[in-house]
DNA sequence: CAAAAAACCTACTTATCGGTAAGTAAACCC
DNA sequence: GGGTTTACTTACCGATAAGTAGGTTTTTTG
């Protein structure tokens, strides 16, 4: 069968994110999702088994691009400074293009799961932490950087990654995107980079 | 009449809070905030406008503490790298002792309302950030610190407190505490102290 | 063309929601 | 002692929640 953009499955997915974003998942209700996607409700439960069941699928969906992202930058040699300013690009990039699921998982992580199925997102920060770490670490060993506390430098890239994709999640005032990312971490290398990879 | 930790209304204030940061404010029903504040239900209607008056009672009452602490550095003139690490161990030390204002807090900043009563969090960020901003500006005029970008060195050290107190929030394999803080920052400051201040 | 599968519907279920009406009991005050 | 106030109760309201039974319509297949 051919899917489209205007099948019943795609729609009642849409409004679901849409509603999940705006309302949260106890307070969006399953008469309101279908109401938005313009099906009736036994529609939601051909498709999917629940409530819990359509979430679940957002949220796989959501984690998918994130999972390939991390994956691109796993096993990094050398020029450590251009791979980190690259992956927060990327990473800035995908969250800005996402804003909507990335809404979603920021309710999950900061909030209460009001009912909503357990997803471990702490995995994914120990995942960036630990592959910044190693790369901090390989950059010290090449002789790209000097000698650092890798621990405490990576906390302080990653609270300056989170930072600025919070002001992207709440209505800030002082808005930022993947350039003040680059660079405000610029900055920081430029106190601890001995030499700068090629590029 | 004698107000005790028994009366019926505090319990009933601590039975939300609990019920509020663990499900969320749609999620937590009135009927289970009664029931485990151990009254009945009109008992609530008695005390409060309705389920939005509880809410803003709570919430009213976490915002307190942290407006008076803002307060104690609202005029920094020297010493500012000391009155820097001053009010961020503060801001740490209060926020482990409310841990459950400050999920509340999380959950209204990071996720969609649920149906919960409007509050400007933004403006405490921005405060924060203008207060920032004025004391690392009289660190330069002082000739403490080098010059440098304000704003930039101001998101940098904001980034680190807010990752830091995010660490107590999420179930994170890495808490962080007021000690971290202080290393951390003061790591980032060595970089740009020209004279300490006294103590 | 008929059967099967897929996609959809109406009508309905049980349970719980936020909230209130009307009342009772205890404490207080004149 | 009686009236008032405070603190509390039971019983109930209308509305909405998540979900399903049983059916119809449309599309696909042999």
């Amino acid at each position: 069968m051919n899917i489209t953009s205007d099948d019943a499955r795609v729609r009642l997915l849409e409004a679901a994110l849409d509603l999940f974003t705006e309302k949260g998942y106890a307070a969006a209700s399953v008469s309101e999702i279908v109401r938005r996607a313009g099906v009736t409700k036994p529609m939601l439960y051909y498709y999917f088994k629940n409530k819990e069941g359509i979430y679940s699928e957002l949220m796989a969906q959501a984690l998918t691009d994130f999972k390939i992202l991390l994956k691109k930058y796993e096993n990094v040699e050398k020029d450590v400074y251009i791979q980190i300013n690259n992956m927060f690009r990327d990473i800035m990039n995908l969250h800005a293009a996402r804003l909507k699921y990335a809404r979603l998982i920021y309710a999950m992580v900061y909030g209460p799961p009001q009912g909503a199925p357990f997803i471990d997102f702490e995995e994914y920060h120990a995942i960036m932490a630990e592959m910044l770490n190693k790369m901090i670490r390989k950059g010290v060993e090449n002789g790209e950087l000097e000698d650092v506390v890798t621990e405490d430098f990576t906390t302080v890239l990653l609270s300056v990654l989170f930072f600025c994709m919070d002001t992207q999640i709440i209505k800030c005032s002082c808005m930022m995107d993947s350039e003040d990312v680059s660079r405000i971490t610029g900055k920081l290398f430029d106190k601890i980079i001995i030499k700068r990879g090629e590029g």
